[in-house]
DNA sequence: GTCTATAGTGGGATAGAC
DNA sequence: GTCTATCCCACTATAGAC
């Protein structure tokens, strides 16, 4: 219901010269993006609202696009504030996946309005903000590690067969959820925690029914297919 | 390999005034989208190169953007063409899918250069170029009819229980494909037709297996789920 | 209803002085 | 690192020709 997010982007003590000035313009930015969208906030009224000039801003970010990779690097930091105590205390798959799922509507909750744009962004694999790009490996390494997380902690059996590669698909799972969510117009965003809620019983249940003797041939071949065609780690751009 | 594209915009035979005038607009726009790209060919340039005012291209297609719906009926068109001896011919369930979806690979093919930028305009979900979005009902219906073709014309027994479903949830199959195809880099798009030829026995034995009794209730309650979170029929804009 | 010409607005991005 | 000035382009407005 309410926000979780302890990002309060302070602590300005003894800080690299430019630093204050690049979390300025991104303070600014989140908060006039938050306010009026992010068609309607320029550059010139960023780079106004923060006392600096068009030019400055744009000796930090390259682009417009790259302000929103910022928001990445919160929505991160409140997805694993938010996921911590439940990571810390629950052994159980379904429990442990719930929480992280949960955790992830919850953090990007606050910026469900102009989602659509940001991930529109995101959108265009060209774009260094995609999340499969080079330029964004740490803030996908960062994800995927939440997922990591999820897996080695539980003391539930997993198919041996399926672990080494089930994180990285509970993260494409996380981004489906996403997909879902951004086009979701209830209120609160209802229907994408009913999806969390009802989906995660399931996937505990496909995981364990894996092994399975009828399955067992779909589930390899599922998963050999997968190998093959996962997304390479992209080369960095030349 | 090469292209099957029968999209010759000729026949311009007795045609309403504006629609020649139109369609040279497509054309223009087209050729030059495959030329230089999305983001270099302008709207001056387009109106230049067809030898029009800039004030009339904008008299037929409000936003640049909404020249890009164009190329959604001339895929679509080649789409139908590419897989109707096939439909008319197979009747197998996964013969017909495969062919569906192979013949969307081949009808995409020409426009993988730039399809990023226009799947990019496509995944804001406030755009009316969303494929959920209202004002792209038409196109949408036109695709979906293409895998209810594939669903009824098949002698193939399938669980009656999720016959009603399935066109729309291949539909969305194909969607995923799609969202692999624009992000494979691969020459020719290899992996994507890797994708099609490996994942069709796949969903094809799925199919299959989910009358089995073990996964019964995993299936019921996995439609029950979509049925309840499906998109709605979206509102038409105010 | 179709089309031209022209002038103007606003905003993303850049060059180059300081 | 910061600023000012400038460019380019999507898009709008308008006034009028066919």
């Amino acid at each position: 219901m309410d926000t979780v997010s302890p990002v309060t982007t302070a602590a300005t003590q003894n800080e690299p010269r430019g630093e204050q000035t690049r979390r300025l313009i991104v303070d600014t930015a989140v908060r006039l993006f938050q306010e009026q969208g992010y068609d309607k906030t320029t550059m010139r009224g960023i780079a106004q609202a923060a006392g600096l000039s068009v030019g400055n801003a744009y000796y930090y970010f390259p682009s417009k696009d790259h302000l929103v990779q910022e928001f990445y690097e919160r929505i991160h930091i409140d997805h694993r504030f938010a996921a911590a105590p439940a990571l810390a205390t629950k052994t159980e798959f379904a429990e442990r996946l719930h929480a992280v799922l949960a955790a992830g509507v919850d953090a990007m909750a606050p910026y469900h309005g102009f989602a659509g744009k940001f991930f529109r962004i995101a959108a265009d694999p060209a774009s260094p903000l995609s999340p499969f790009s080079a330029e964004s490996t740490p803030s996908r390494e960062r994800s995927l590690s939440l997922f990591r997380d999820v897996v080695d902690g539980t003391t539930t059996k997993i198919d041996p067969e399926l672990k080494p590669d089930l994180p990285e698909l509970l993260w494409l799972a996380h981004l489906g959820m996403t997909l879902y969510w951004v086009h979701d117009r209830s209120p609160n965003q209802t229907k994408t925690r009913l999806l969390v809620d009802r989906a995660v019983p399931l996937i505990d249940r496909l995981v364990a029914l894996s092994k399975l003797r009828v399955l067992r041939p779909v589930t390899r071949e599922a998963l050999a297919l997968y190998r093959t065609l996962r997304p390479s780690t992209p080369s960095p751009s030349p």
